[in-house]
DNA sequence: TATAAAAAATACTAAATAGTATTATATTAA
DNA sequence: TTAATATAATACTATTTAGTATTTTTTATA
């Protein structure tokens, strides 16, 4: 349903807001050791992020990307818009045409409730709000020392 | 999410299921022409079907591709078993590791349930039942003089 | 001001998915 | 038994997504 791109890109910025306390930098290779990414994939990413001011940068030592204050209260959607080239939550799921609550799919209302509230999820969720939640709820965004259980 | 191979063939499986009563046969090039799908793709996808005893088919003239009795009592996830090769449900949504309703993230509740919904629906619900439904909410399965809603 | 660290830019390879073309085989019917 | 029709099989090309490598630019600091 998203890309990896789209993914790492979900991760790394959920990885920065946590640091975002410490007003300290990471480079894009200690991004990826964290979060177990591609190097040179996640640093791509970074920079569009960056260009894009979803999330900032410095070069030279002690460089690196951050999240300022602004960036914190940019929606988790901005990220997407970025990184998503195609629009996730369009197209018919089943690919049928003409799509209605008048003449709904046998998933019509599982897939249009479902689409429904994870974009609102996206589109109202800044990314403080969601690290703070991947917080609070002990989500783990690293694969470090973990199993994959799915 | 799915891929257009998985759509075109529920679609195609559709196809031959509204028409089943009729007891008639459909060469690959009708139904293509009467979805909008290419032709060599769908062929391709229905010899995969029949040969996996999804669908049914009989060479040479007068011969195409129809569902029997036995086919209709199938379930529509046996025809992602054929045609989807990564198994579409499984893998987390953000590529996140150790997914629970213990730390769940901040989409889990949204993303397990209509992962749980949609899969129960596809296998439970029959090729025929699903048609049926389809048929009988006057759904469109052809794209043939509609333009694209979505 | 030289050096090193890091982002930024560019260019490339690999793999997966999507789609096309060609040939072989089976079946029916004239 | 030959011709026509349709599936089946094989092999290919194109596009998208994923991932890698190299070079250039910026900047802090020694
Ligand atoms: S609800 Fe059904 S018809 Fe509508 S877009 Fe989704 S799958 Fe397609
Ligand atoms: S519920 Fe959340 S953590 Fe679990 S698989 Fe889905 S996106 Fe990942």
């Amino acid at each position: 349903m998203l890309s990896n791109a789209s993914k790492y890109a979900i991760r790394a910025v959920l990885f920065l807001a946590e640091k975002s306390e410490m007003h300290q930098k990471y480079s894009a290779v200690e991004i990826a050791e964290a979060l177990e990414i591609p190097n040179h994939f996640i640093a791509k990413l970074l920079q569009q992020l960056a260009k894009n001011h979803i999330i900032s940068s410095t070069k030279g030592p002690n460089g690196g990307f951050y999240l300022n204050a602004k960036n914190l209260q940019l929606k988790v959607c901005d990220i997407l818009n970025v990184i998503e080239i195609k629009k996730v939550f369009e197209g018919c799921f089943l690919g049928l045409p003409k799509c209605s609550d008048v003449n709904p799919c046998p998933v019509h209302h599982v897939v249009a409730g479902f689409r429904e509230k994870i974009l609102v999820k996206f589109e109202h969720q800044t990314i403080q709000e969601f690290a703070d939640e991947v917080k609070l709820k002990g989500t783990f965004i690293s694969h470090k020392g973990l199993s994959p259980s799915i």
